[in-house]
DNA sequence: GAACTGTGTTGAGGCAGGTTAACAATCCTG
DNA sequence: CAGGATTGTTAACCTGCCTCAACACAGTTC
């Protein structure tokens, strides 16, 4: 059972998900994507740059000629709106469906853009547009989730049917950490 | 704006987070948590599993003499079971909510369960616990849910909200692979 | 056209996380 | 208790992704 190690074969590693962003983002503000914008932007330095390109390239993700422009292929170029698309989703449905904070949304949508597969992306434009849309259940859903209860404690007592034998709910909020005298 | 950067400051790696889980699920089945349980269960070599642990040890998660047993500290149980938790609840919401594969939704939720944050997790916990339950606005909601359009092309022309400029839904779909004679 | 400034590349090095090979410790059994 | 099998560690090495320092190229400016 390891679908674990197939983490480190994805067809990007986040890095590399972000550069090609990057890439996307500076060509269609700037007009042009430079080694040292890439730098810039991504707050890396040139010779991170340089040798990321490197094996951007060796990837057939983007073009790059020494002293040249850099330039995204096809592919590389749909990976990148890929990516930028699966945030949005993310970010979307994170934010305005679950309602956790913007700032936690635009994170976790960061952290895992480059890692959900596109099943998972469409229904989730999908399950966010509906959410969100005028269909009269839309709009009672949105109203019965709002109070709905927000912990297992509250469920019918033992009637808790995705927590197996433990409440999953206590195993995700948050202790307070050991030395913690916070306010 | 770099966001990005803080994926590699996570309080714990994917690999971490696998290595935390799998001395949880031995000590559990086994009731010990051998290093060459831990090299099998992970399908990794024993001397990776050894490095590991001084690194895991380090960082205050588990303990672990020369020759001897392997303990999860408070600190690495605690991360483990939210770990776990954190993939029981993306795995169900995957594909119980969102009804992509079995096989996309586990694979999905190994791919992040160490990367959402507590928020995100307990209202999945939460949204996915409201849906599939007995208030009539869920099961509306299913029904209506099933019906709803799959893609921008059946929304009403225009209407598009969450898709700027471009149909957020044509990025996400996979087109075919380049040489793709596939069947 | 020499000098200065900005841009890009190379090289050496660090850390994470894996590998194999060799060896050390421990345990099991006759 | 000797030998062999199992278990655990170390050492050397690899790749990915970053750093800094040094140098190469390009484009002003005088």
């Amino acid at each position: 059972m390891d679908i674990w190690k197939r983490f480190g074969e994805k067809e990007v590693s986040h890095s590399m998900a972000h550069y090609l962003q990057a890439v996307a983002a500076l060509k269609s503000d700037k007009g042009h994507a430079r080694v040292v914008d890439i730098a810039d932007h991504l707050g890396v330095s040139k010779s991170g740059v340089t040798s990321m390109l490197r094996s951007l390239q060796s990837r057939g993700l983007v073009t790059h000629e020494r002293y040249g422009a850099v330039e995204l292929t096809p592919s590389g170029q749909r990976l990148a709106s890929r990516t930028e698309s699966n945030r949005r989703v993310l970010t979307m449905f994170l934010s305005e469906i679950l309602g956790v904070p913007e700032a936690v949304a635009s994170e976790d949508a960061c952290m895992i853009e480059h890692l959900v597969s596109p099943e998972v992306s469409i229904e989730l434009l999908r399950l966010t547009t509906f959410v969100r849309s005028k269909h009269p259940v839309a709009a009672q859903f949105r109203d019965a989730y709002k109070a709905s209860p927000r912990s297992c404690a509250e469920h019918a007592p033992g009637a808790c049917e995705l927590c197996g034998e433990t409440c999953l709910h206590e195993s995700l909020v948050c202790e307070p950490k050991d030395g913690g005298a916070e306010v």
